[in-house]
DNA sequence: CTCCCGATAT
DNA sequence: ATATCAGGAG
């Protein structure tokens, strides 16, 4: 065999090594955060429409201040007919300190009315359905998916996610869909709902965005960026 | 890529 | 002062 085919074949071998030992560690990390974190929302919902509006609202804004206004506003509108009606003054005001009033009234209206036209005024549970509504991105879809119908179609990748699995060495991607790609082939099939609730709850309270608690994160010895973050 | 919105943490 | 907060559309 020529020297040139053998060191080819030690190339594979040393990356296949390499994609094991990556992907252990991946199981490693999800196993640290299932007993880190609970996997579970913070925006509240009593159904999928729910679920979706309060995610549309969530876009850059505390999950808390969401449930303030979805309080009020759930008790109001009850199915995708009564948002598909609503007066988009009236509404504007009414979810006004969730930010972005403007594209989310905008968002909502044309969601639910595209519901009373295309699903009969229902969430469809498939990501196909789910993606061609107006408002509604692959980000809103898988969490309406995984926490609303209890679907396995692909893994909530947010703002928190995206960083997260930077920082842990989990995707150099900067594409939220290729970093979905990359987290689904690291975590088991069943696991891709819980992980992106749990690594979100890992965002939220310890891998902060600005100033990140390093001391006590439950998967400092596993992440590449411990020592360079604070 | 920019824009949309304003409160809050750093 | 400014980066950030469960994004999506143009």
């Amino acid at each position: 065999m020529s020297p040139a085919k053998k060191a080819k074949r030690e190339q594979r071998r040393a990356g296949k090594a390499e994609s094991a030992a990556r992907a252990k560690r991946a199981l490693e990390i999800v196993e640290r955060l299932d007993d880190a974190y609970p996997a579970r929302i913070e925006l509240n919902f009593r159904n999928p429409l729910e679920l979706a509006v309060a995610t549309i609202l969530s876009a850059q804004c505390t999950d808390k201040r969401v449930n303030e206004v979805t309080a009020i506003l759930f008790e109001k509108y009850r199915t995708a007919e009564n948002y598909a009606n609503a007066d988009p003054e009236v509404f504007q005001e009414e979810i006004r300190p969730t930010g972005f009033f403007r594209n989310k009234t905008r968002s909502i209206l044309a969601f639910t009315q595209a519901l009373v036209e295309r699903h009969d005024g229902l969430v469809p549970d498939r990501m196909e359905a789910l993606v061609q509504l107006p408002g509604i991105g692959r980000k809103t879809a898988n969490v309406v998916l995984g926490s609303a119908f209890g679907e396995r179609e692909g893994i909530v990748v947010d703002t928190h996610v995206i960083r997260v699995s930077e920082r842990l060495g989990l995707s150099k991607e900067s594409e939220p869909e290729k970093i979905e790609q990359d987290l689904m082939k690291l975590v088991p099939r069943d696991e891709w709902t819980d992980f992106g609730l749990r690594m979100i709850q890992h965002g939220r309270y310890t891998c902060t965005a600005r100033k990140p608690r390093c001391d006590g994160c439950p998967v400092e010895e596993l992440c590449p960026s411990a020592h360079s973050l604070g």
